[in-house]
DNA sequence: AGCCATTCAGTTGTGCACAACTTAATTGTG
DNA sequence: CACAATTAAGTTGTGCACAACTGAATGGCT
């Protein structure tokens, strides 16, 4: 089955039935209706975040990188050479994910691991040449998008700064346990 | 290796050289500045996204869902029986995906898959009494998530709509080929 | 009726995310 | 120094997302 997407109005991202439109506390709203606003939300994100997903994948398909690929490539052409250990904490990801698509990227051409000298334990990531010309061509990538999108530049910091927000608060809570009843 | 965060103000998070405050167009900015504000907002996004999802994974495990069947469970217990099809078109999502993830929840017990009679093609998804009351346990979820994310209502129904409308404009993008130079 | 295009679900293969685990190197402490 | 605890990277297994494909059922068209 091909990806054929009902219209946004009809489907998933339709309004809720605006009981509650005054910033009213959570305590205000029942189980009910708050299950339906949750199917919401998940949704609005769940659906953004694979949209973004998906347009990323056609501009980036003629770089010849996934979108997590180009993740790692920003972060090494921004701060070059760098520990597996580090790239994970930038990208928020594990090692169980970094090191097959590391292994890719080695077999792509893009970049060299090597053990650390001083530290046995630790690998190095670097930029090949091949790696670091892909830059010129990644240059074209966010105009692109950013055009996709049809969001000005303050719009774009404007969202960026609502999710980091929410990334915060999530860690946080994910960090001293998420509330067992409430 | 675990997940060993580091603070957003560091890391990822941090802010632009905010040098084009003003509402600027895209093309006051250089592609050098783009790159590095690409990699800031798909990083939002990406951590937003993946930040929900393991809270979520947390609070839905005690359910024994993970979060893309939650969405799953919640269109059921919203529209109740219907086919793979409509699923796949509330939750944009292909039978590639839904197939085997559907095959689970049927072996969890919590749903039944049966050949429709009118028309040979369809399966239609059915709850069954299992997974009818697990939606007393689901009541609990949202409000658990809510507090987790510190977002009262407003913010959350604010959050909800751009992402609405980014997820619009992407998939509108999506669909007339995304611009190859602009 | 006969045939072709379409539709629906499912399968296969690739890649990502993450938990749980392993292995090896390093650090800290008695 | 010895040895336990910690750390870095990698491995394994599960599940999701998606492209590309298969196969069966349906509908339209001549």
């Amino acid at each position: 089955m091909t990806k054929t997407p009902i219209s946004a109005s009809e489907g998933v991202l339709q309004g809720l039935p605006d009981e509650a439109k005054a910033p009213a506390g959570l305590s205000d709203v029942s189980a009910e209706d708050l299950l339906l606003l949750d199917r919401q939300i998940c949704f609005s994100l769940h659906a953004a975040s694979r949209a973004f997903n998906s347009v990323y994948r056609v501009v980036l398909k003629e770089l010849g990188l996934t979108y997590p690929q180009y993740l790692v490539m920003l972060v090494l052409w921004e701060h070059g050479e760098l520990p597996v250990k580090r790239l994970g904490e930038y990208l928020r990801l594990d090692s169980g994910t970094l090191s097959p698509l590391l292994k890719r990227l080695e077999a792509a051409g893009l970049v060299r691991r090597e053990r650390s000298a001083e530290d046995e334990r630790s690998v190095r990531v670097h930029l090949t040449d091949a790696g670091a010309d892909l830059r010129e061509q990644a240059l074209t990538v966010p105009r692109r998008i950013a055009a996709a999108t049809g969001f000005d530049l303050g719009e774009i910091r404007d969202l960026r700064a609502r999710l980091d927000r929410l990334t915060l608060a999530l860690d946080a809570a994910a960090l001293e346990g998420v509330p067992v009843c409430e």
